[in-house]
This record gives structure tokens, sequence and C-alpha cells, in this order.
DNA sequence: CCAAAAACAAACCGGCTATCCTGTTTTAAT
DNA sequence: ATTAAAACAGGATAGCCGGTTTGTTTTTGG
């Protein structure tokens, strides 16, 4: 009697592939259920993969977090509120962009799940160095990129008030996102947009 | 032969001072280590009791944290945001002395470990509904709050700006504890306190 | 063809939350 | 005063899920 061989499709490596579909999943779930609260396991489940994969990628929990934040939750600051910023007509135009196009985001999906960077920055840079070193560097980027636009628009503004508005407008940009999630509205972001306008216009 | 009978000091039931030792280091704890990072034998350990004790006044660990939110973020939120600036001549001055007496603060103490109420909203807001209203109810106090001494100083001011100026101002405070978490240093309170002064200014 | 990389599979130890049962103290009615 | 009931605290345990490790098999590039 000649045995039926089930055939299971033939693995392919494809290390790249694999890599970027867990910082995918990882991202998502950290994002959304937060870092402690996500389990390895939940990643691997995600990813449809197995424990040990990830582990060749990934040592461990803290790696994966750290790859997280410098490869997807930067690129995502950089796309969402850097990019619009540094292309717009001007610093005031760019900001009322992108506060008013994620409000519009976040009323298109049903759920707020808030800002990326500012969910891992206060459950993490309390509690690790490197996580803190990670997420401030990311804060530090999206400030400077905005102080640079304002002087560059209004080239009477002298260095250290540019840095400090640079500051309130990501500030509370963070902050409206916080009040957003907890509301489960972006109201929030509408309200600060409008008051910056007037603050930027004068 | 008579047994040597060692004194354990006699218990003495004392249940609100249990229930306050209890909230407070779970107050702490939560607030320095997060929520999720926190286990309930850490909080057992911190307020030196037993885990049927703890169970006694709080069946859960959910309960625990929602209590803390009610009772104790509340009450700090309340006393170090809400009151100055309700006492304050202005609410201009009033926010001047908030934001430059949390900078000062945490530059006394060492460690900026952020807002309490920011720090437990990033965390639980999306995870659990329950806490989501619980956070929500005092950001909208705070809110609240502020717009009305807004509106006192300036009758000028109509209720919709007056509510998103307030929001401003929220926002970021949030955002700044957030920024200063993660740089650990209190500038980014103090950039914020001076723009929204010229802000509040005209 | 072979060595190294990549992916799989399983299980580990430890700590977590929740619960149970026991014993003690307080309260209040008789 | 006495005593029954309720409130409170102690301590141990169960069951589960956490991150990580350990072998082994498969694929791939040189």
């Amino acid at each position: 009697m000649t045995q039926d061989i089930i055939e299971r499709p033939r693995r392919t490596n494809n290390p790249q592939a694999m890599r970027t579909r867990i910082l995918d999943v990882a991202a998502d779930l950290f994002q959304r259920n937060g870092y402690n609260a996500t389990s390895v396991h939940d990643v691997v489940r995600g990813a449809a993969t197995t424990g040990g994969a990830l582990h060749h990628h990934f040592a461990t929990k803290k790696t994966l977090g750290l790859a997280v934040i410098a490869e997807r939750v930067a690129k995502e600051v950089d796309e969402t509120a850097i990019q619009p910023i540094m292309t717009a007509t001007s610093a005031a135009a760019g900001i009322h962009t992108v506060f008013n196009g994620v409000a519009d985001t976040l009323e298109r999906n049903r759920a707020v799940s808030g800002c990326p960077l500012n969910n891992l920055a206060l459950e993490l840079s309390l509690a690790d160095t490197d996580f803190r070193e990670a997420v401030n560097t990311v804060f530090d980027r999206w400030r400077s990129a905005l102080s640079l636009r304002l002087r560059a628009d209004r080239p009477d503004l002298d260095a250290s008030r540019a840095h400090d508005l640079a500051t309130l407008v990501v500030a509370s940009y963070s902050g409206a996102m916080a009040m957003a999630k907890a509301s489960q509205s972006a109201e929030p972001l509408r309200a600060c947009a409008k008051q910056l306008e007037t603050l930027l216009g004068s």
C-alpha cells in the first residue's frame, strides 16, 4: 500500500518579509493594546509565525519594542506630522493640515487609539532608559523640524522663541491626542488647531 | 513546661486606614511603573498587608484601578491644576503658576514620572470602557473649570472659544508632561507656559 | 554539496490574578 | 453582659499565561 503523502506547501525563506511582518504586527498591537498588555505570543499569532522565528529576528521583547519605535513609530511620525509641515505653504497652514487631517482620519476609523509615540512614551520612558532615549529622539526630531520651519517662515523669530513655539505645537498635539483617546472624539484636536491658528496668525 | 508564646502584635482592625494605605500605595506604583507593569502582589508588599486583606477591600485589580482614578488621581488633578487656577488673580496668572510650579517640583524631585491622569489615560482608556469613562470625567472637570475661569476674566469671550482655549491649555499641559517625561526635563513645561502667556495676554 | 541562516515545535520556569477557607475582631441586638 | 452575626485580615493554592530557551528541520547561498 503506497502511503498518501500530505503535500505540505514548501516553505520559503524570506527573512526580510518575515521581519517586516513581525514588526508591522507588533507596531499595531503595541499601538492598540499597549506594550505591556501585548504578549509576544500575541505577536507570534498575529504574524502567523512561531516563537522560534520571532526569536531569531528579535532576541527579546525589548529588542522588538525598540525596533518598533525606531523603524515604525518614527516613520509614522515623520509621514503624518513632519512631512506635511515641511511641504505646506506655511508652517501655520501645515499645522492646520496635520491637526485636521488626523482628526478626519480618526473620525473615519471608529476608534481613536492615540498617537503611537505618545502611547509608548508614557508607558515605557520611565521604566527603561533605552526606551526613553528612543522615544525622546523622535520627539526631538519632530520639534526641531517644526522649529526650523517656523523660522523659515518668519526670519524675525529668534531661535529660542521658535523652539518654544514648536514645543507648544508638539505638546498640544500629544495632549489633544490623549484627550481624544479618552473621549473617543476628534474634537480636542480641532479645538487646538483653531487656537494655534490664532496664535500663529499674529 | 510552659510554652513560650511569641508575642505577635495584636491585630487591630482599621478598615479605613487599611483602605487608604492600599489606595496610596497603588496610586504611587501605578504612577511610577504603570498599571499593567504593577502586580497586585507589589501593592500587597508595598502596603505591608496580605492578599486576603486587599481582596476584601478591592475584589479585583480593576476595581482597585478605578478607585485610584476616582479617589486619588482626580484629587491630585484638582489640587495641583484646578484649585490654583480658580484662586489666582487671573486665568493667565493661574496657568503661569501651575505650569511653572509643577516644573519647579519636577526639578526638585529628580525623576519626572509624568501626569498621573495622562499616564493612566493612555494606558487604559482604549482597553476598557470603565477606565475610559473614569479618565474622561477627570479631563472634563478640568477643562470645564478652566473654561469657566477664562470667561469670568473676559466676558467678551464666547463659550465656544473659551472651551477651545481651555482645551488647548489642558492639551499642552498633558503633552508637555509627556515630553518632560521622555526628556526627563521640565523645559517643555516652561516653554509651553511662555507661549500660552503671549496667547492669553492678547 | 555543505555550512550557515532561517523557520519550526515544544516546553520550560516563574510569576501573575483570582479564589478559597480559616481565624480574628468588631458591632449590635437581646 | 452575652452572644450571634457581620466585617475584616491571614495565608495558601489553583490555574493560567508570561517571556524565553532549547533542539531539530528546512532552506539557501557560495
